[in-house]
DNA sequence: AAAAAGTACCTTGTATTGCAAAGTAATCAA
DNA sequence: TTGATTACTTTGCAATACAAGGTACTTTTT
């Protein structure tokens, strides 16, 4: 048995996931786990089994690229940075988030 | 074809919905019709096929009761109201919501 | 009375997506 | 060589938004 806490972060993250991504990469290159770990600085916790997948659907629809770098700590990292058309994509996710609390805000009054 | 804007605004929708339902709700009870309206005047586009099955969940899940009303024009109407519990999933989600605005708040500083 | 239009509710099938869990591979320390 | 660490990947599952179609009751039109 779980608290319904937490099932009710993990649906609304749902969509909002892919537009953090692209926030943290508008500002600069990233590897997986530094990601998570951004993610996590602002309270946005995610596990790799999530968030993989979502940077290789990311990449495939040409949101992103990536290249390889050597660690001087491990094995090599796979560098991700955001294309012209994710930074297309992230501004109508913009404008998208938004209108959402703009929703959210007149329901809540 | 579609613009991705579309895609992009129901993907971020998803699990806030539920959340919408209980705002309206929490104020006065409704149908699903006027539940529809309301969120179009909120911005928040919804369609039939994805309030109906919602609002079922929502009452399985003993968050909403229902009850019916004849109406003057038409056929009778389902009248929804929320429960105790779904005032206490309600502050939840209010929590939740906060916190997620204040997380791409961060990620976007 | 019969047909059409309007209102309201419901169901089925599909695509997307977050996650748990398990697996693969490279580097480094003991 | 073995184990620990770091990093990337895959599989199977559950949740949910939607398109599309259906049922049923009421009112209006013919």
């Amino acid at each position: 048995m779980e608290s319904t806490t937490d099932n009710v972060r993990s649906q609304m993250r749902k969509g909002v996931l892919e537009y953090c991504i692209l926030c943290i990469l508008s500002k600069q290159e990233a590897y997986a786990s530094s990601i998570i770990d951004s993610l996590k600085a602002a309270n946005m916790i995610v596990v790799e089994g999530t968030l993989y997948p979502l940077l290789i659907r990311q990449k495939n629809q040409g949101l992103l690229t990536y290249r390889w770098e050597e660690s001087t700590q491990g094995p090599p990292r796979k560098y991700y940075g955001i294309t012209d058309k994710g930074r297309a994509q992230l501004a109508e996710m913009d404008a998208a988030w938004q209108e959402m609390v703009e929703s959210i805000d007149t329901l809540k009054r």
